[in-house]
RNA sequence: GCCCCCAUCGUCUAGCGGCCUAGGACACCGCCCUUUCAAGGCGGCGGCACGGGUUCGAAUCCCGUUGGGGGCACCA
């Protein structure tokens, strides 16, 4: 038993000097899906808070229930956290010195301080069936009372013990909430004060010794030498338990972790983020379009604010500034248009060549380039990102904005609503003197539009809008588009005038 | 039912007793620019939940009400 934090005499862990001044914090997700904003959220302060403050941010998974969080998710949550930027000290892969850094790997650690808990009277066994406490628990609260255990086997003889267990019963291991109450003074809201009669005794490990949540936390936070627990709001009132075990284990007051719990994201709608309720998948945000320094960014702001009026700012200037004197209490919705907006400004500051290869994924899964992109394509992916870098705010709008350029002549098509609107009869004269004035262009951007002006605007005498809407259909099969003369350009001459005169046919009938 | 948390424009927020006639951003609505759509510029709409205190003075401090959220698991 070498691990730090164990049940070794009373608690040695932080004594031994050196620890004593740096930050530690973490984020424990317990992976069972893919992780969602608010959990992305309290990663980010988490990890800010490490930064700007010199510290070691550790990540822990939480996966005693291995049948929930399986390797899958478990990868994938790593994934996301990379994909984000969000870099880790200590963890599962890299390791470090409170490691391993999953659970699943630590459960004798958590059976010693269990045993250890109940040797020195800090915890029981309770041989309460399930039926037995839900019936009391109602009992309880049609009373008015709490409804939390009752401590129905706080002081068991050994007569009662040996009638339980004569009649098959299987005991849970129950922590003993000492009298009294607990106060701390929280991070983020102040001082905070739980009377222990609200803080019911509750269970740490399972009949088969399998450690809950209650346990684990604690004997991990301890044994990793964690100087702040920030999390979510949620886990609150959870605090005044996770505390009593803190000292249970023989934590000195002034080495037990300090506390900020931070307030909730919810959804649109304010309620609890849910799948039915806005959409709560980063994996689904990376999906549609989103970079990762927007999301970072506009979660960043969900609770905290540099505090003059700026509100764009990337990871890096997030950890210089980054503290939890400025996270506000209260909870924030979540709101996809600021996002977006947010998104779209970061889309526009990206190097173009950086744009370029963001999008190519994306025309890639529309089928526009291949895998690998060959060098004609990369070369009018490098020459059309820049005509929709600042039209769009989301990069799977990349691909309907640049696919009039890659697709093969016989799969070009028109959009159908476009067709009807602006393919009439009238638009007939205006391509037929694209056509015209097309054909004897010097193939520049510039040529082209003074041609087309020429011969639409000053030659027949239509207002802009009216003159190039119908070219802009013919050529891009969409009413809106990149901007026309350098599509026109970037298209090339032959393609061109074969779908202006495809066009010219179909406004015939 | 019991315990805890929260409360500034529709949304995210600035504000930590006088700089507030409450600032910014997103959204929305006008106008300008304009080859579409964006981007950009200018302007507009819109808020301190309510009631008591404390104070010379409250968005800011205290109490209460109301409203919202969370917890009270052999989930995490």
């Amino acid at each position: 038993m070498t691990d730090p934090g164990a049940p070794a005499g009373d608690a040695q862990h932080a004594a031994a000097g050196g620890a004593a001044a740096g930050v530690r914090v973490r984020f424990a997700p317990s992976p069972s899906g893919d992780l969602h904003v608010g959990n992305i959220r309290t990663a980010l302060y988490n990890w800010a808070f490490a930064r700007r403050s010199g510290g070691v941010f550790v990540l822990r998974i939480e996966d005693t229930d291995r049948t929930r969080v399986t390797d899958e998710y478990i990868d994938a949550a790593v994934e996301t956290l990379h994909w984000l930027g969000l870099g880790w000290d200590e963890g599962p892969d890299e390791g470090g010195p409170y490691g391993p850094y999953r659970q699943s790997e630590r459960m004798d650690l958590y059976a010693s301080w269990a045993r250890r808990f109940l040797d020195t009277g800090h915890a029981y066994y309770c041989f309460c069936t399930p039926a037995e406490l839900t019936q009391r628990r109602a009992a309880a609260r049609s009373a008015g009372g709490p409804s939390g255990y009752d401590g129905h086997c706080r002081t068991l003889t050994a007569a009662q013990v040996a009638t339980f267990e004569a009649e098959g019963r299987r005991p849970v291991v129950r922590f003993r909430m000492p009298e009294g109450s607990t106060t701390f003074t929280d991070l983020i809201r102040g001082e905070v004060t739980f009377d222990h009669t609200a803080v019911p005794d509750f269970v740490l490990a399972r009949a088969d010794g399998s450690p809950l949540y209650t346990l684990a936390v604690a004997v991990d936070d301890v044994a990793m030498e964690l100087t702040h627990i920030l999390r979510g709001e949620d886990l609150l009132s959870s605090t005044p338990r996770q505390i009593a075990v803190y000292r249970a284990m023989g934590v000195p007051e002034e080495q037990l972790p300090r506390f900020g719990h931070l307030p909730y994201v919810l959804g649109p709608d304010g309620q609890k983020l849910s799948k039915r309720n806005g959409v709560v998948s980063i994996a689904w945000y990376r999906q549609e379009g989103f970079l990762p320094e927007a999301l970072c960014n506009y979660l960043a702001l969900l609770g905290w604010s540099p505090g003059d009026n700026r509100e764009e700012f990337s990871l890096a200037e997030m950890a210089a500034e980054f503290e939890l004197a400025r996270v506000g209490r209260n909870p924030a919705q979540f709101d996809v248009k600021k996002l977006e907006a947010i998104n779209g400004d970061k889309i526009r500051a990206l190097e173009p060549a950086d744009f370029a290869h963001r999008i190519t994924p994306f025309l890639r899964s529309a089928g526009l380039v291949g895998d690998p992109v060959d060098e004609r394509a990369a070369a009018l992916v490098a020459a059309a990102a820049p005509l929709i870098q600042e039209r769009i705010s989301r990069l799977t709008e990349a691909a309907p904005m640049l696919g009039f350029l890659f697709v093969a002549e016989e799969n070009f098509s028109i959009d159908d609503e476009a067709a009807d609107r602006i393919l009439t009869p009238d638009a007939a004269p205006a391509l037929k003197a694209s056509i015209v004035a097309i054909d004897a262009v010097d193939w520049t951007s510039h040529a082209i539009e003074g041609a087309l002006r020429g011969a639409l605007v000053d030659g027949l005498g239509l207002k802009p809008r009216a003159a190039f809407g119908p070219v802009r259909v013919a050529v891009t099969g969409r009413r809106v588009s990149p901007p026309l003369f350098e599509s026109i350009e970037l298209l090339g001459k032959d393609r061109t005038l074969g779908r202006l005169n495809r066009a010219l046919a179909a406004t015939a009938g």
